[in-house]
DNA sequence: TCTCTGTTAGGAACAATTCCTATTAAGGAG
DNA sequence: CTCCTTAATAGGAATTGTTCCTAACAGAGA
């Protein structure tokens, strides 16, 4: 008795696909809230991690802000716009691994890292020069 | 009349600077709420950031645990212990720059980028180690 | 089918942070 | 120096994001 099959677990993993990517847990719960109106925030956090864990989506955790799931296993980096918070892929040359290049562990053992690139999407840079053509007048 | 000179903002700063590195924003105001009881949480939350935005503390934004708060200015990189979320200091000789590798823009405009390292420090290493020989016997 | 076991659901509780409004520091006028 | 005006600030209320707890229930075996 390991893994039971629930509606819910099913429900959830069905949203991350139908969504579109790097959606909120928040924004799973809305959209199933819709149909289902008794399922539980707590059921949507839980399956979300619960299907990570198990490799079935992908867990982007964000700084500053919540985490975000992705229906796609394939490996890659993300951005996220300083302005709106919206996150979306970046391609990338393959990187050097970083965890050679350390030095001084002071007995830590290195496992991995994260990487979140920064940056101004297309939209926003848009509104910010609309601002600025504003304020020059 | 831009910045005012309070009573609060300098407590915040001190307190930055007294306690040990990698503070988080609770740390702070359990801290600070022991000598001046009325400091409210927002007060320190506000500040912390203005400093950190004036550039006199460095901000460190953490994915799955609260933001900490360093006095140090020198650039440097930051691991987190997976089990006991505790940070530190990582020594890492000089990366290549990562902005240049970046293909297919997709009109974003990149600004930078966090690396977050995650591993297991020696404490925790010890007590993984104790708990695996007891299921041994 | 019935019972037992441990996973799961849902909402309550909690944690981290932001927001709102009365307060107050700073600057200028008298 | 004192009063007045203005906008930054303080403190707590509110909000947001996530975890925890307990009753409910899926699945396995008798």
């Amino acid at each position: 008795m390991e893994r039971r099959n629930t509606i819910q677990r099913e429900l959830v993993l069905q949203a991350v696909r139908t969504l579109k990517r790097h959606v909120t847990a928040e924004e799973i719960f809305e959209f199933l809230h819709q149909q289902h109106p008794y399922i539980g925030k707590g059921t949507v956090y839980r399956n979300l991690n619960i299907l990570a864990s198990e490799g079935e989506i992908r867990k982007v955790e964000i700084s500053d802000g919540p985490d975000r799931f992705d229906f796609t296993l394939k490996e890659h980096y993300h951005v996220e716009c300083i302005c709106c918070h919206d996150v979306s892929d970046v391609d990338l040359e393959a990187l050097p691994d970083l965890i050679p290049r350390i030095h001084d562990h002071h007995g830590m053992k290195f496992m991995g890292y994260d990487i979140l690139f920064k940056g101004l999407c297309e939209s926003c840079q848009r509104e910010a020069e609309l601002r600025e053509a504003v304020a020059d007048d």
